[in-house]
DNA sequence: TCCAATTATTCTCACTGTGAGCATAACCAG
DNA sequence: CTGGTTATGCTCACAGTGAGAATAATTGGA
C-alpha cells in the first residue's frame, strides 16, 4: 500500500451551541458561501484525530471544545469535474462538538448561524413548517412524477413518504440526512445544481428551495450532525453540555426542543427528567420567569452510573 | 492544505455472518495474528468509499456484500514506535458488512471466526461468562487498587462498574467498545502490552486475559462493530440481512441472541416481531424442529414504510 | 398404540412508561 | 386585590413489556 499523495485529509467540525432557543452552528466565510470550520491533521504532532481537531479549533477560533464526537467520514467524489482534473481527492472526517452558551463568543470571521436557516424544513416547533407544503412537497411530487417508469415512480413515492412522513408514515425527527439527500438527489437544493454543473446542462431543473446553501458538502455534514444529535439526546444526557451549570427546567426543555425541532409537553418533560434522575434541585430559585419563580436545577452526574443509557427521550407523537 | 504524503488511507471491513447460532467475522492470516480484511482506496477509480470497499472485497474474497455501513475512522497513533520512525501514519475507515449464511463460503486464506473467541466476556447467552468472575473482574480490581491516588481509584472504580455492570449498575450490552478500551487501558489485553512494548518495560503488568489477540487495532474495530450492531437491531430490522429469505421464528431469535449475546423470552420475542409487523407467515412449515412444526416466516419489507424505526428491541433486563 | 419429550403457539396478568390535561401554587403588574 | 403568567403536583387512560401458564402438534421409543 503506497502512500497516496493524490489525497488530502482534513477534519471538519460541526460546533453547536443553543442560545435563546435557537440552535446555532459555527460557520466561517470561505468565499461566497458559509462553510464549516475545516483544519488539517498533523500526522506528526497530533496523536489522535480528536486531539488534532481540538488543537486547530483552539488555535483558529479560540474555542475550547467540551463534548466532541466523531460523526462520519466523507470521501465521495461528488463533483464530476474532479474526475479528470489533477485535483486531489478530499477526505474529511467530520466531528460534532457541543459548547456552552456562555463560551460561544463570536470570533473574527466566524459567526453563529441558526441551523434551521440551512435546513428550514426541520423545525416543527410551531407546527409543520410552511415551506414544506408550499415548496418541498410539491417539488418532490414533481420529481416523483418526472420518473420515466412506473416502478421508479413507485420507489420515489415511498422514499418521499418515509423521509418526510407523508401518507400515513410517521414523521421521524432523526432522518435529517435522509431528507437532505432526497432533496439533493431530486435536484432541489442549490448544491445539487452546482455539483452537476458540467454534466447536466438540461433545463428541466426546479428552482432551488429556500434554505441557505453551504460550501462543498457542508450542508450534508450539518444534516448528519443534526440527525445524530437528535438521536443522541434520546439515550445520553448530552443536552447538559449546552447549558450553564444551573438552569430551570423550562430552559432545559427549550434547549431540547430547539435541537429536536418539536414542542414538548411541559409536565411530562418535568416528570421525565426528574423521575429519570437526570437532574436535582439546587434549592435556589430564578425569579425572572414572569410568573412563579422556577427552581434552579443541576445535572446529576451520578445518573451515568445508575442508568447508563438515559436521555431525555423525545416523544414518538409530538404535539402539533 | 498540502497533500499529506506521510499518511496512508485504507478501508477495513468487519464482515459478519451468523451460522449455527455462532456470530462469525471474516478474518485473514496476516503474520501471526488474525486480521480484518484491509484494502486501499483508489482515489481515481472509486467514486465513493463504500464502492471502493465493495470492489476490493469482491476482488479479494469473492464476496458480494449486502448491507454495508460505515463504522468509524481510526487514526490514533497507538504505537510509540511510530513517533520518530519514518513510518507513515495509517488512517483506516472501518465498515460493518452483513452477509447471509449461505453466501458465507470460506475463501482461500480467509476464515470465519467466532466473534466471542476475540471478546469472550461479551457472550451472556448462558449466563455470565466464567471468564468474568474468574479473570476479568479480579484483574480490573487489581488495576483499580494499583492507582496511586484515592481519587483515581474512585474514578476507575466507577468506570469499571459502569462498563461491566457491577455493584448495582445495570449491564449494558452495547458498551462493547467501552469494555474493550477499559481492558486495554488496564493493560489486560495482549494488544496493550504489545503497543506499550518500547515505552514500558515495567514488570508490574498482569498476564493478558483469555480471548484471542488480533493484529493492529483490529480487536478494537471488532468491538466497535459488535456494539454498533447490537445497538442497530434495536431500531432497524438489520437481522434479516443475515437470514435466508424464509425462516422460523426460533431461527430468527437465535440469530438475534447470537449478536446480542443474551437469551430472550421466546413468547415475548414472537409477540414483538409478529405484532411489530416485522414478519409475515408464509403458510409453509418446517418439520425439522424436533417438536411441533414451525411456520416459515419472511421479512415484511413494508414495515420500513409503516414504522420506519422498528427493530427487534432487546430487553433491558435480560433473563439470566 | 400410547406415552414422554420436544418445540410451537396462544393467552393472561402485573407493572411501567408515557401522552394528555386538570388543578393548585407563587409570583408580577396594574 | 385581581387578572395574567409561569411553576408544580396529580390523575387517568392506554400501550408496551417481562414472566409464565396452558394448549397444540409433532417425534421416538416403550
Amino acid at each position: 500500500m503506497p502512500p497516496t499523495a493524490d489525497l488530502v485529509l482534513g477534519l471538519n467540525a460541526v460546533i453547536v451551541a443553543v442560545t435563546a432557543e435557537v440552535p446555532r452552528v459555527l460557520t466561517l466565510n470561505r468565499g461566497e458561501q458559509p462553510a464549516l470550520p475545516f483544519g488539517p491533521l498533523d500526522p506528526v504532532q497530533d496523536r489522535t484525530l480528536e486531539l488534532g481537531l481540538r488543537r486547530w479549533v483552539s488555535e483558529q477560533a479560540g474555542l475550547s471544545l467540551g463534548y466532541v464526537e466523531q460523526l462520519y467520514t466523507f470521501g465521495d467524489r461528488n463533483r464530476e469535474e474532479d474526475e479528470g482534473s489533477g485535483e486531489p481527492r478530499v477526505l474529511s472526517v467530520a466531528y460534532l462538538a457541543l459548547v456552552r452558551e456562555e463560551e460561544a463568543e463570536t470570533v473574527a470571521g466566524a459567526q453563529w448561524t441558526d441551523i434551521y436557516r440551512f435546513l428550514p424544513w426541520e423545525d416543527w416547533r410551531r407546527g409543520g413548517p410552511r415551506i414544506l407544503d408550499r415548496a418541498v412537497v410539491p417539488a418532490l411530487a414533481k420529481w416523483r412524477d418526472s420518473a420515466d417508469h412506473r416502478a421508479l415512480r413507485q420507489v420515489r413515492s415511498e422514499r418521499i413518504d418515509i423521509a418526510f412522513g407523508l401518507h400515513g408514515s410517521p414523521r421521524d425527527g432523526y432522518r435529517v440526512l435522509e431528507r437532505y439527500e432526497l432533496l439533493y438527489e431530486a435536484g432541489l437544493v442549490a448544491e445539487a445544481r452546482r455539483d452537476r454543473q458540467l454534466s447536466q446542462a438540461r433545463g428541466d431543473e426546479e428552482s432551488p428551495l429556500p434554505g441557505r446553501t453551504m460550501a462543498f458538502d457542508h450542508r450534508r455534514i450539518l444534516a448528519t450532525a443534526l440527525g445524530r444529535l437528535r438521536g443522541k439526546i434520546h439515550y445520553r444526557p448530552v443536552v447538559f453540555e449546552l447549558l450553564p451549570p444551573t438552569f430551570t427546567l423550562l430552559q432545559l426543555q427549550r434547549v431540547v426542543e430547539a435541537l429536536a425541532g418539536v414542542p414538548l409537553h411541559k409536565q411530562n418533560f418535568r416528570r421525565l427528567v426528574e423521575r429519570g434522575g437526570l437532574v436535582e434541585g439546587s434549592g435556589r430559585f430564578d425569579s425572572q420567569t414572569g410568573g412563579r419563580p422556577a427552581e434552579l436545577f443541576r445535572f446529576r452526574r451520578d445518573v451515568l452510573r445508575e442508568r447508563p443509557t438515559s436521555g431525555v427521550g423525545l416523544p414518538v407523537h409530538p404535539r402539533e
